[in-house]
DNA sequence: TGCATACTTAGCCATAAGGCTAAGTTATAT
DNA sequence: ATATAACTTAGCCTTATGGCTAAGTATGCA
């Protein structure tokens, strides 16, 4: 693993850990400081904080500190990148699959055409 | 990790590496059956078939066989719960920017309200 | 029947991922 | 000046992940 084609990649390996979901989750809500993120999760701090890296590589969160405390942000482009994508490879899927339909419809008619 | 409390994290886990969403993007086209999916990757077979039973356990493919082929099919139901998921995060965090910039708005007026 | 095809199963191996403790560093509070 | 708070850095450990080879099974073709 480890090397990604696109950027994309990076957003849903980091999104592919719990962890790091619920840290996304809480900070949809809002910035906050890494150590009252780190609250709800029976992990040591420097543990924690590996995560947080991992989203800031991906572009999910950026930080920033001031004085001693450092926040995160939510990135919401990054996760609009993800979405595309998504989105993006249904329509292709839901496009083939129209056209199949419109194929079965139309070549085998119960009436010949007039 | 391995543990996911939402199946979404099982999807974003399949993704989150380059085989696996590249399998994806090709399923996107229709179905393929693993031994033509397996063509573009250098990767012995056995190694592509653990992607393939990843990505099944997530739900982003179904496969069947008919006779020795077995066949991958895309299931973009599942892709969709992961759209969603990113989606609502997204939203959350905009609801809550554009009360912050209505407050701003409204609080510190440079003209005082007629 | 004999042989090639298309996976499957089993088991090994190296690296990456996730977690921990201990020991800094920097900023705030006393 | 100290002590405490809030990260940081360093380094170690265990498991998960991704990849391989060798051998096995089930089909299809000649």
């Amino acid at each position: 693993m480890a090397k990604y084609a696109l950027p994309v990649g990076r957003v849903f390996h980091a999104l592919g850990d719990p962890t790091r979901q619920a840290v996304v989750d809480r900070l949809s809500a809002g910035p906050v400081s890494v150590g009252e993120l780190a609250v709800p999760f029976e992990m040591a701090l420097p543990s924690f904080m590996k995560h947080i890296r991992q989203l800031e590589l991906a572009g999910l969160i950026t930080t920033s500190k001031v004085g001693r405390v450092r926040t995160c942000t939510l990135q919401p482009a990054a996760m609009a990148v993800a979405e595309s994508w998504l989105a993006r490879q249904r329509e292709v899927w839901e496009r083939r699959t129209d056209r199949l339909e419109h194929f079965v419809a139309t070549s085998q008619p119960r009436e010949p055409i007039a």
